[in-house]
DNA sequence: TTAATAGAAGACAAATATATCTTTTATTTT
DNA sequence: AAAATAAAAGATATATTTGTCTTCTATTAA
């Protein structure tokens, strides 16, 4: 799999939680878990570090709940490298200590085009794209 | 990661194998885990499924060892599915039980197409052409 | 100012992936 | 036939990832 599955409920979390941002709402632990289809507590250590780290904000107490403050700034790349780190968009294929021109793999000139081009791609997606493709309701998040 | 830790050694390990077939050689497993840098016992292990699936042939014995019948009709594909299985080139990017049109995540139509092209190019690379590359002496299995 | 709500933090548990060790089986050489 | 070689098989160990549970802290509403 390219993401680790605390990756794949981070992704789709927050998107769930940007489609309520844009409506003004904030949305609880519970309330994602259950639009997403992860488990609660997992979810919970998931959304903590991406507050952690600036993808999401937070605020405790009655009508608290996670959001994000600007949906069209924030890419999926930003929510990978919170989570799985860079090495997905770095690391050698066959898992060479590094990966350089310098000493490829027998793999490294295939590659790198093709995991080059996943970091512009999802550079370019901005969450708030991707809730727009949800609100579409053509598009699933579970 | 894009691949397991066991695929990863599984492919250095088949190049490097092949590599001895086409001098008409065979590859110890000690052999093999000091060539790609790899732990012996799991490499074993990882070499005995992928003989028990056909990609390699092994023989006991006086020299014995590992070889592969035919570099150049074994692909980078049949690896990788021997190992981690077809997943990666038909899995959900973000988790969703099943990928497709009709149930699409917000990630699915920039997704597709890249995990299309993967299996594509997986699938042109033959053992025998990353062998030709890593016979270069250009090219590194660790 | 008390009760209720909701995230933060940390300890703990289960599942999976990675790695090792020992015994058995097949093959070859002497 | 016996000794040596090398993979196969299975049991066991360690590490990492995934998941749960309990307690603590902050905020809000009544
Ligand atoms: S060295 Fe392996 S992908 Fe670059
Ligand atoms: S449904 Fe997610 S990639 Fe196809």
């Amino acid at each position: 799999m390219i993401l680790s599955k605390s990756c794949e409920y981070a992704i789709r979390a927050v998107v769930y939680i940007a489609s309520k941002t844009v409506k003004e709402e904030r949305a609880s632990i519970i309330e994602i878990a259950e639009a997403i289809g992860s488990p609660v507590a997992f979810t919970g250590k998931i959304l903590q570090t991406l507050t952690r780290k600036k993808v999401l904000a937070s605020s405790k107490g009655p009508n608290g709940g996670f959001y994000i403050i600007n949906p069209a700034s924030v890419y999926l790349v930003d929510i990978v490298r919170a989570i799985d780190g860079n090495e997905i968009f770095t690391a050698c294929v066959i898992g060479l200590t590094t990966c350089s021109a310098e000493k490829p793999c027998p793999m490294h000139y295939q590659m790198k085009p093709i995991r080059d081009q996943l970091r512009i791609d999802f550079g370019k997606r901005s969450v708030y794209e991707m809730v727009q493709a949800f609100e579409n309701n053509n598009y699933f998040l579970k």
